[in-house]
DNA sequence: ATGAAAGCGCTAACAC
DNA sequence: GTGTTAGCGCTTTCAT
């Protein structure tokens, strides 16, 4: 009983009305050159007959499928949900609907999804890469389709490629700026892969901030992180601590990785910020959770997923140029009391009091 | 130029090998009845003409469109994308594709999202109610289609539904013996709402293990949560320590909301868990990052989602019958050391006596 | 303002 | 093993 009601089309409503099924599809799609009494009608009956369009039919025919592909590396933490969530909002609010697909780190998935979406006509790509991706075809035949295919957070190193990205150099080079302001003077940094746009730029501020005022550059305080969890930051730590020179702040590449980090510093009883202190990127929020809580930069997801979707928007107007457009957003650097020595009135705890252990 | 490439077809396929469009259908779905010789030219052209099947053709045709659908409430915390990963390694590995929606906790977008889960003829959906969700119109009219519909985690009152669900009671009830067997006797809960399975059995669990254990059940120590994040949990803290009642123990009903409740406990000098215990629900990976690490309960997330899949996959087999069947998982107790007192190494300050006044 | 008719690209009987 | 054929449900000229 529940499933004798074989699906009605529009043909059914055409029948029942007496009309043909172009008026049904047109008035459906509320064309302008349809009686309103018409419409009407036909609303009325569909509602009635609990009439679902075939979204398949339609897109079959039209060349337009109204999905939005997207594929992320992982949907842990809070930064890409964030980003998820912007690109929903407007992508829904364009009529799209979206497609979300993790590649896990992986770019066998990666491109099994590209493979995917493709075959489901998606009407546009939003990716960001996952940290196995050195090979581009699967991007580019995104492109040679003529489909919109816009990369955020992870931009692949291609000509003309379409994106939005935070500024994570000068994220970064704020955050060291800070560092240094508070009078670190060896700090070191737990770098991610160097071969992804994020990291390497991240790696690239600390550098430079660095030379620029008059520090060295100390290839024994830059430690890489197996990946971006906090066992890898403990790893990291680890290894920094047991090395010759004892540095006098850390800035990690990641929110996880310095959570790693402030458990061995803790373990080891080492006071933060007062003996080291600590940085992370991407303003998690268990960065306020944690003791003291962490000082990081943040990304802006939210906005990045929306500036994402406005891309797209733009490319698929104009598909016939495929300009090499870039939005960048300004990130945020949030101090916290990991890193703050003294004054601010909140960070009072900070500074006095021994050690809190014991 | 990049975009004069002409999708091709099966029927270019066809007139490049001099066969018939049915042949090579066949042969691109590796049908057992082809000669082996001809599927090895129809792959070999295909793959040199970059032949990419439409997969609203087929799914127009055959009426299997092999996506599953699935809503989710948010994808914050670990929890969901957690289940979410579950869902998608068993989904791909069965063929299938995932459309992963957010209904942001809103009856209006989880009505919209199945509405264009159906409109794209998906298989089957899988769904976790949003907590605005009363009316569930929306859910039987997946069922009237005859349409798999799996829930999981937060289920609907409806007769004969499927689901894959963590036991909430169970996992709640070791956590209550579990405080009340270190001594605590005026546990407090900050409840989630009562019209959801998941925080109701929790509540209820707490109501069930104070009696069995001799325990007055006090409305006093009982706090609705606004939502499931910190300040949520830190504003329910608030009210309790300003009742007169002061507990020696608190259940939270998220651990977002017992991280919230810490930092409040922190803020007025309420030591956890000497003057008082506290225990959340989840295992959130932050869970060990705060001081002291929080105890809660594992639900089993992965292993969720595949039981979903899984369902989904029987109801699919045989749908003529929809037996309500459901799967409980049993989660999992993590004590840590918000809710120990005593003899582990590095909780030697403990104190057993009564809580210290103030 | 409405109708007729031709497919979109594919699958699945049914023939041979 | 391979070919023929008839659509899946819808959009979209082109008529009227």
């Amino acid at each position: 009983m529940a499933k004798g009601n074989k699906r009605i089309s529009i043909h059914d409503l055409a029948a029942e009305l007496g009309l043909s099924v172009s008026t049904i599809s047109r008035a459906l799609n509320n064309a302008s050159d349809v009686s309103d009494a018409t419409k009407a009608q036909v609303w009325a009956l569909a509602e009635k007959l609990n009439y679902q369009p075939n979204s398949m039919a339609a897109s079959l025919r039209s060349g337009r499928s109204n999905i939005l592909g997207v594929i992320v590396p992982h949907i842990n933490g809070a930064f890409f949900p964030a980003v998820v969530h912007g690109i929903e909002r407007l992508a829904s609010q364009a009529g799209f609907n979206v497609m979300i697909c993790q590649s896990s780190e992986e770019v066998g998935r990666e491109v099994a999804h590209i493979k995917a979406l493709l075959k489901a006509q998606v009407d546009g790509v939003l990716v960001s890469m996952s940290n196995t991706t050195r090979d581009y075809d699967h991007f580019e035949q995104v492109r040679r389709k003529g489909i919109p295919l816009v990369f955020f957070d992870r931009m692949p190193e291609m000509p003309n490629v379409c994106g939005v990205v935070a500024d994570d150099y000068r994220g970064a080079y704020q955050l060291m700026e800070h560092l240094i302001g508070q009078g670190c003077r060896r700090i070191a940094h737990l770098a991610g892969p160097q071969h992804l746009n994020i990291t390497y730029n991240r790696h690239k501020a600390y550098h430079d901030a660095l030379l620029a005022h008059g520090l060295p550059y100390d290839e024994q305080l830059v430690v890489p992180l197996a990946n971006s969890r906090e066992k890898a930051g403990a790893a990291a730590m680890r290894q920094l601590l047991d090395g010759r020179i004892r540095p006098d702040a850390v800035f990690a590449a990641y929110d996880f990785a310095a959570a790693g980090a402030l458990q061995v510093l803790e373990e080891r009883g080492i006071r933060v910020p007062q003996d080291m202190a600590l940085a992370g990127f991407s303003n998690e929020p268990f960065t306020t959770m944690v003791k003291p809580q962490l000082t990081s930069v943040d990304q802006q997801g939210e906005r990045m997923g929306e500036a994402a979707v406005h891309l797209f928007l733009q490319l698929q107007k104009r598909s016939d140029t495929f300009t090499g457009q870039r939005i960048v957003l300004k990130p945020k650097l949030v101090v916290r009391g990991s890193s703050l020595y003294g004054q601010p009135a909140f960070a009072a705890q900070a500074i006095n009091g021994p050690p809190p252990g014991l």
